[in-house]
DNA sequence: TTGTATGCGTTATCAA
DNA sequence: TTGATAACGCATACAA
């Protein structure tokens, strides 16, 4: 280019940079010699020389899950506005995938990396990115349930225990005893959400809590789904996410098994599809096309400044539809 | 490292690199002092020498999309088992932010590029991204839809005119004859797949066709889908896709029109919640995760080569649930 | 088997 | 206002 125009490399890397102390002929024959070569600046050696990237990290579990989606649309987004780009790697749930997937990121010099719903602890995280990069992390985690508050920095958390807890209330509230959480393999978002569930009913006496689990994939069998119940069936059941649920719908149709009238379903995320199933599925909203826009926000600021971002509780917000609340009253 | 080691540079350089030329105590020294200084070899100098970075990317319209983010893991997947990352960016159906994103994906040196859905006409897009990445796009567009053959290269698209076809023959064995297609706003895709379910009708006396058009994001309000309909409603209509069926379906429920009895729905793309809907959707299985990790393959592929894959029409399959056939027999 | 030197395309420093 | 030049971190051609 500098050649096209008969200027040094630096007036054109200048001109191009909209650097103010230009002429403006000068720059008019720059930018005209690299139109002409359709030139297309070098990130690379941008980056090489800048040692930045406007690249963030994406880590998450699964695209194609419509709630990872939806976070994975919000931090897209806020990174585009913000001029960055976004290198997504899923790991499906395998720790192995996770660690050279985190490395990878970090090799490529993203400079910045957030970590959405990983199966490894914040802190663990944390270190194994630790050197240069920064983390954001998603859900929440037993970790970071203790009610002390000192949440460790750059995490964004929805509130799952309060989330839960609203479910187990409404629930209660409708005149359901013989209650269900059905979870989703290990995983620590499972875990919280299963035992919080437990905790909360126990402060209810005469209701009961069992509790199910099935496999990553099963909601897309959803007779299996619905045959982890067994025989003897709850009066409601809780699921780990509205995919599940939603499936749970089907199976128990399946089993000619009415909802909410004989069995009582509640789905979690909110999900756009959880509001068209038929019977509509209760659930509890929790803002993830925001966390990630939110979460995408947050680590460019820390980029810049240098310091982590606070901690952040996001609330989330019970959506009482159809599957749930056949008697009484259902205050929420 | 090197200094660290008491190595050259270059050693150091091929030690890492696993050169078959370098002894052994000296790459177990190496190794030691990069793994004693938590070394991460950077991959942006390693991009700027070697002209590649091992990344693709991809383009879609929306990420929160199901049946896009299923291309999306597709292609994910496919790239990081051949040891790509893949940078991502949406574009909302907005050509500018096409624009935008094409040149961003340039900009950052991938190695190829996938646009998956444009809103761009094939070769445009192609002569946009010319220089060095290469493409391969997605769904179907009518300048593909020439009954000869010669298809330019590049390209993997679904058969959307077979599975049109495929419905209206099934909804006509069934006995509808007064029809609707539901489109979606102004694209390629719902262009074809529009004028498809038109033209074969057109074929069969006695049978109709009127055609409705609802707004990109008119999905996400069920009442105003089913209410495009009007008053004076077909005895079956297709949708763009399941997404937007879904929602009718919801929608109808609202008005009290029973599914298929009343009004007969069919989807497309086979999205896995058109599965659990209820009624269950009728709908076109697409096998967009497939298509993703094709694109992938033959992407990588091609960047090895250096020659443009063939272009591969992927078939199509008519999935018949409930949401269709009250009526006949129903052979599809 | 290892060391030396050069270049990838930018930006930034220092002179002119 | 512009030009020459060094450096970013790595890979490699060539010399040793």
């Amino acid at each position: 280019v500098a050649l096209k125009a008969g200027v040094s490399q630096a007036t054109a890397s200048r001109a191009l940079a909209g650097d103010p102390r230009i002429s403006d002929p000068t720059r008019a024959t720059v930018i005209e010699a690299a139109e002409a070569l359709a030139f297309v600046p070098n990130q690379t050696a941008r980056n090489l020389r800048k040692q930045s990237t406007q690249t963030l990290g994406l880590l998450l579990s699964d695209l194609a899950d419509p709630d990872h989606a939806q976070v994975g649309a919000g931090f897209e987004q806020a990174a585009a506005d913000a001029g960055f780009s976004v290198l997504v790697v899923a790991a499906r749930k395998q720790v192995e995938d996770e660690e050279r997937a985190v490395r990878a990121l970090q090799e490529r010099g993203t400079d910045g990396i957030c970590v959405a719903s990983s199966s490894l602890d914040p802190v663990q995280i944390r270190s194994s990115v630790a050197p240069t990069p920064l983390v954001v992390v998603q859900p929440d985690h037993p970790s970071l349930v203790t009610d002390g508050n000192p949440l460790p920095p750059g995490i964004i958390r929805s509130d799952d225990v309060a989330g839960v807890e609203q479910i187990v209330r409404h629930l209660l509230s409708c005149g359901y005893r013989e209650m269900a959480y059905l979870g989703v393999g290990p995983s620590f978002t499972n875990e919280v959400r299963g035992s919080t569930a437990g905790r909360v009913m126990l402060t209810e006496s005469g209701a009961t809590m069992r509790r199910f689990e099935v496999d990553d994939e099963a909601w897309r069998v959803p007779t299996q789904v619905a045959q982890a119940l067994g025989e003897d069936l709850p009066e409601a059941v809780i699921c780990y996410d509205d995919k599940l649920a939603i499936s749970l719908l089907d199976g128990l149709r399946s089993r000619g098994i009415r909802v909410p009238d004989e069995l009582a379903v509640v789905g979690y995320d909110g999900i756009p599809f959880a509001a068209f199933s038929n019977p509509r599925l209760t659930t509890v909203r929790v803002p993830s096309a925001e966390m990630g826009a939110l979460a995408a926000d947050l680590l460019i600021a820390s980029i810049e400044s240098h310091v982590l971002p606070e901690a952040i509780t996001v609330p989330v917000e019970l959506v009482v539809r159809e599957s749930s609340g056949a008697r009484g009253e259902c205050v929420p």
